[in-house]
DNA sequence: TTAGATTCTGGTAACGATTCCATCGAGGAA
DNA sequence: TTCCTCGATGGAATCGTTACCAGAATCTAA
């Protein structure tokens, strides 16, 4: 089956609309975009040409000549992950609203992969890019982005010398209130889970997490930090190793819905109950979280928003402004999961 | 700042890498093209210079030519829902290794965004599109569709006369066997709640639902069936409703993880423990499903199977084969949700 | 009445690639 | 040697649009 049999009716060209109306193409352009220089009489045969062939403009040659595809890239580790998910449906729906359209790629936790990613879409001619890297420091990742010729908006994370907008989350303030509230609680053996220190997020996460240490004037406990993967796999692994430490942890910061599901795994396989045996706070929450979380102490931020700054700032930007940063703040709310054990 | 301002180096093209190797552009052509009519030492200095200038061949262009943008278009109604977006990042993966990209389109329950979308797509000569339609009997559906001179791949959606592909899933079978065990442990009050039953996915899981009555002998408790969305809200509502019915459901079969969420919240907001006052059966997995909703009674379906075959069944028609349907298998598995109530 | 400005319109050259067509040698066959 | 074929190359048309330029028609002002 060849691909000319999917085709209704032939597409309508504005040669076609030229035709009909018996005028010159240049002229059906000029109405059709809109300029000021055209007759009554000529806007009326060439709109009633356009509406009885069905014309519709090619958005691949407008792109070609224009040279804007009204066209974002999208870049994420997991799009599986609920929480880019939100991120991504408010940035594509505040996107549409203004005529944009979004390439979704994923970079399945790899900087080649994401490399990859960022060359094809400079290909594509894309208008600009959103991206949640997979790390700060790979050595493609500089150059590949400095070569985009476009703009770029980073997720959540901190590369100098890029000139990129950035939606950033202030997680330090909510992990940091999170950790104050076990070290009031009387944990001292606390646990934190996270992925590796090359993305700006758990940076900044551990600096919440130094900080209400410092101000309480209790020694961090380094042994019982492990930043290395977000992934659930990396979370059990370093859960289980850290319970069979003594003293045992009595209380756990999980970095993200990967991470929380490694560590709540490895308490169910010791049969620890969260909030009785040890103590819990989930950095992020995650679909139906309010409904078979209810009891789990989190760090939460509004991924809606994040997504849909992120948009409004890749916008400004092709609008003629200059980048810039965007913070968005996180809540700690205390609930069972962190109270009760000790 | 002008969008000049991005070029770190001006783009090259097919024309600069001809005037480099004192050649015509279409040997240069040629040459990336892998014509056979070349001779060596012309392939060797196009190459060098394609090299030296760091030259990409513009996408756009290619695709004006030749009419295919390598780009597919993905329309569901709500990438936050979990199981979309597994299927969403499965079928992203498979077209990636073939070539093509994926532009994501959220209807947001609409059929007139829905509709939208479509004509979008076909304005920006995506290849193909892959849909998971709001409705099947949408006024605007059948003509749109037929418009869009591309292939389509329907996600679990029945439509008839499209000639489309489709990823049907075999919801009947585990809701039949999820039935036949509620009412083998003695449930008679089964409500069932859903979506609408203008698409598939409802009437196929209703047939299973019917099926197990029939087979058994037992009335069908129609007053307890309630199909109209697949949002939280709708499930919240109904449930209530028939929680305050004499005599109370016993059972509750919900579909989709919105379903499930609104009649867990109902049962929240009475203080009825699930597998103790009430039984539950969750149409669909999501995330932590494993970790937080361990003792929940499930029918599963592999959202990752189905995005990969989603991918699978459109390059096949974009290679010249005949649409066709593939069928994903539903699994239920009897937790403790589903026992001990009676 | 005429010079000059102002609409309005058509033709044509781009945008960056591919592909057909024609040309030109070189090589083989008679 | 001559004719023919075939490989290799350059030039031009094309995809569907926009934008520039020039010319025609209309209008204003002297």
């Amino acid at each position: 089956m060849s691909r000319g049999e999917w085709y209704v009716e032939g597409p309508v060209t504005i040669r076609d609309v030229a035709a009909r109306a018996g005028v010159a193409l240049s002229s059906v352009s000029r109405v059709l975009s809109g300029h000021p220089d055209v007759s009554a009489s000529m806007r009326a045969k060439v709109e009633a040409a356009a509406a009885e062939l069905g014309y519709e403009p090619d958005l691949l040659a407008q792109s070609l000549r224009s040279g804007a595809t009204r066209t974002i890239g999208f870049i994420i580790r997991d799009i599986a992950n609920p929480l880019f998910a939100v991120v991504a449906r408010a940035c594509e729906q505040e996107l549409r609203r203004n005529g944009y359209s979004l390439i979704l790629m994923n970079s399945d936790g790899s900087v080649e992969t994401e490399s990859k990613n960022f060359a094809l879409l400079r290909r594509r001619r894309v208008d600009g890019v959103i991206a949640s890297l997979v790390a700060e420091d790979s050595p493609y990742v500089k150059k590949t982005i400095l070569s985009l010729r476009a703009p770029l908006v980073l997720l959540d994370r901190d590369v100098k010398g890029l000139n990129a907008s950035a939606v950033i989350t202030d997680h330090a303030i909510g992990v940091k209130a999170a950790t104050k509230h076990l070290l009031n609680n009387g944990h001292r053996e606390i646990a934190f889970i996270s992925g590796a220190a090359n993305v700006y997020t758990t940076r900044n996460r551990i600096k919440g997490f130094s900080e209400a240490f410092a101000e309480a004037g209790v020694g961090l406990p380094e042994k019982l930090i492990a930043l290395g993967g977000f992934d659930a796999e990396y979370a059990l692994i370093h859960a289980r190793h850290f319970l069979l430490k003594n003293p045992r942890p009595t209380a756990f910061v999980a970095g993200g819905i990967g991470s929380t599901a490694g560590v709540v795994r490895a308490f169910n396989e010791m049969n620890l109950k969260i909030g009785k045996d040890v103590a819990l706070v989930a950095l992020d929450e995650w679909p139906l979280f309010d409904v078979f979380a209810t009891e789990v102490s989190s760090v939460y931020r509004d991924p809606e928003a994040i997504g849909s700054e992120a948009a409004h700032l890749i916008l400004e930007v092709l609008n003629g402004n200059e980048p810039r940063e965007s913070v968005i703040d996180t809540k700690f709310t205390a609930r069972a999961s962190s109270q009760g054990v000790i």
